[in-house]
DNA sequence: ATCTTGCCATAGCAACGTTATATATCAATG
DNA sequence: CATTGATATATAACGTTGCTATGGCAAGAT
């Protein structure tokens, strides 16, 4: 009827899946509910798609290449633990302002061969700026795969808890800065200077995100999934 | 018709619900297939309960006491940081054991205002281990719920990274052990006798649960949820 | 000009949670 | 003992879910 992308009625599907998941959570996301937002009929999800399940996979992928591109964004400075906590701080408030995504990529993602391509890519950037502050001396010399993996398990635990609503996002924020500083002065850093590199860090998190204040009552949804696709 | 127990349709529905949860999984858990199960009509369901998410309610507080008693039944000896150590152990591995029950309690939790209560008596068991290693010296004085908050993030970001099929069970249980250390010597353990008394805890507790060596390829299940009810 | 191919709308199916209605069972009461 | 009231259950149905079968339409190829 309404014909609203001639081409792209698959990139339609993707998106709109995406706004409604991250806006609404998973249980808006159905069939006819989907295809009246997209202007077509149920039937084009499986023309374009295995079905729904296969919809939630290209969903997080495209979650996935976001989350890269939003962590690759975090600037290197000087300070490489610092640069560190703001790759943490960024992920952190990305899984809290969008808590569905978070849940579906992360928490209980679907069987896929191939996801592990994509996560590795949003993956890799933790592990290279966990490599950096080896490199420039900070923590002494680990695997920055294994360390990367730790501190991202721990912040998970943490989004976990927090989106679970056992804590409150104030709480979460300050046990994830205290439980990163534990595991970096385990990996060798000084623990002084991983808490003066931390708060330089979160600094420069709330500095960026316009208004966060840590105070906000209910997360912004939609922060990272308002940007246009690639 | 077959009238299976005259008093305690309200119990069994639990316990199947329970059992087809832990065993198969939540979509296992469907109205028709309780209601067969239970050999009775899908309306017991609604005699007895709310609904569903009342049933999987009381399932979960059913668990949350199976829990408690579990963790509370690793023994305490003149080692708290060994015996905190083995109560991590038995929470980590009742998980793992019992992943989709992990699920429902701990990672999506329905809302529930009276959940607080009980899920507060097993995380008190975590609570008091973490106070006796600060009264017998082990740890400096600081707050020990807020640690033994901490300890369960952390593990709980470990968990999740298992049973989402990030990560094996066996590098969980490796990083599991290395993270929990990390903690326990940032509130203040000596770092060698902190990785003694783990090395000691995590021998109790294979040497307890029979035969899991730790290359258990599928998870057992129903290890808590055989035991019978309270 | 006909055939083929791919995409979409309509209609329908089985299964889901839930509800309405009627029947059966049992305690209490006259 | 008979009657009433309440509770529990079985049957059937409703609205919605994911998904599929069918038919038609438009465009490219021969």
């Amino acid at each position: 009827m309404s014909r609203t992308a001639d081409a792209g009625v698959r990139l339609a599907l993707i998106e709109t899946a995406a706004r409604l998941v991250a806006q609404e959570g998973p249980d808006a996301l159905t069939t006819r509910r989907l295809a009246s937002e997209v202007g077509t009929s149920t039937m084009a999800l499986y023309t374009h798609f295995e079905g729904m399940d296969d919809l939630l996979r290209a969903v997080r992928l495209e979650w996935f290449n976001r989350l890269s591109n939003h962590l690759a964004e975090v600037p290197q400075t000087a300070d490489p633990v610092a640069d560190l906590a703001a790759v943490g701080w960024a992920y952190f408030f990305s899984a809290v302002e969008n808590e569905h995504m978070f849940r579906i990529t992360v928490v209980e993602p679907l069987p896929d061969p191939g996801v592990a391509t994509h996560a590795t890519e949003a993956f890799g950037v933790l592990v290279n700026s966990v490599q950096r502050c080896t490199d420039e001396g900070r923590l002494r010399p680990g695997d920055a795969t294994a360390r990367a993996l730790q501190i991202w398990m721990m912040g998970n635990g943490v989004l976990v808890a927090c989106t679970a609503g056992f804590i409150t996002v104030d709480d979460a924020i300050d046990h994830f800065y205290e439980m990163a500083r534990s595991l970096l002065t385990t990996f060798g850093d000084d623990p002084e200077s991983a808490k003066k590199s931390f708060a330089r860090g979160r600094r420069r998190m709330e500095r960026q995100t316009k208004s966060p204040p840590p105070g906000t009552p209910s997360p912004r949804l939609g922060h990272i999934v308002a940007t246009p696709p690639a």
